[in-house]
DNA sequence: CAGATATATTGACACTGTCAATATTGGTAA
DNA sequence: TTACCAATATTGACAGTGTCAATATATCTG
């Protein structure tokens, strides 16, 4: 139960997805490894495949958890926000801290060719983020289209632009004078009805 | 000068490109190798090294073509259409387009650690599409921000837009009935200010 | 204590990118 | 032509990789 000294582990498979981590944002998904991540925790290197069986197991397990976390970063103080819009705000912030903190895990969250893509409990977390992000939108108007399509295009909207907004800030795209300092706030606006004439 | 047989292929760098392609697009960027490509083409396994010094270089040659594609694909029938929206709409399924015909080339193309990021070419090829998507969002109006503030806002909220739209398409992100369907210019007309009242 | 299960190790294999050394070709100038 | 040089392709080697089968060890269960 408690974590023995030397053959066996304790929760090998936690220390695994913390080495893989480390290294994933160190060195990107490139220098990322196998090996390197059992030569770090320190057991022989097939270790990993017993609690992931292959590489793209251990993937997903670390995109899992970091699609966990990026629900948690977009509702970290929601209860001491009782107003909406400052919620959804908070969200879209969080969601943003969230990608330029792990930048090179965020990239793979969105991989499609090294993840076990219908895997129950990554399907599960990113549907809890979407939850959150449709929540967002629920507090967006706008004039045209009928209610049905306002709910739909309002997700669409609002997921393609943050989702948008925090690769390409993380890729370093918005370098531009006139572009820099710019928040997802900030540009939020314009994809609200004016409220003020 | 024209292509020899035996020894000197000719043209092998295009070659080599074409064959990466096929490769990406059909086993993904993890099944792509320099050795495979060689196989393809018909040449020794180090043959690549003279054409891309390494298999960044390769990379960054493809996905330098791959933003030269990007842009005629945004302004295929620019001259056809005089009216500004038109264009502007054209541009932006042009984009959609490429991207749903080059799913992980386009993943590829906003990658951080498999690139040499600050190529000459790939930058400037990079910086003609931004320019093309500024183009489309001069033709955007809100209500909020002084002049300044709307070009910078507009050019990062329509980027942000269609790249987010693109990713979470391709990566089959939206499949619940109120979300199938919706084409990037469904949900343009959020970040459009009413014209109607 | 004994057996079963989970977990870790070892060794091997094919595959990968990269490099140095070598071989071949095409173009250029004597 | 001939001699030479630069460009280009090949060969062989190396360390590193994921994966697997076989084996060893520890923990759990009866």
């Amino acid at each position: 139960m408690a974590a023995a000294r030397n053959y066996h582990h304790g929760n090998l498979k936690e220390a695994f997805l913390k080495a893989a981590r480390d290294l994933l944002e160190r060195d990107g998904l490139s220098g990322l490894s196998l090996r390197k991540c059992a030569e770090k925790v320190g057991v022989s290197h097939a270790a990993p495949k017993n609690h992931f069986g292959n590489m793209a197991g251990l993937l997903t397990a670390m995109v899992t958890t970091g699609y966990a976390e990026l629900a948690m970063m977009m509702t970290a103080d929601a209860d001491t926000n009782a107003d909406r819009k400052r919620r959804r705000d908070q969200a879209l912030l969080g969601y943003v801290d969230f990608a330029q903190a792990n930048p090179a895990l965020y990239d793979l969250m969105f991989s499609r060719d090294r993840l076990v893509q219908d895997d129950p409990d990554l399907l599960q977390q990113i549907r809890a983020c979407f939850v959150i992000l449709a929540d967002c939108s629920a507090e967006l108007g706008w004039h045209h289209g009928s209610l049905e399509d306002k709910a739909g295009k309002g997700q669409v909207a609002i997921w393609s632009l943050v989702h948008g907004y925090a690769q390409l800030v993380t890729a370093g795209r918005f370098k531009k004078d006139n572009m820099k300092g710019l928040s997802i706030l900030d540009i939020l606006p314009i994809i609200e009805p004016d409220d003020r004439n």
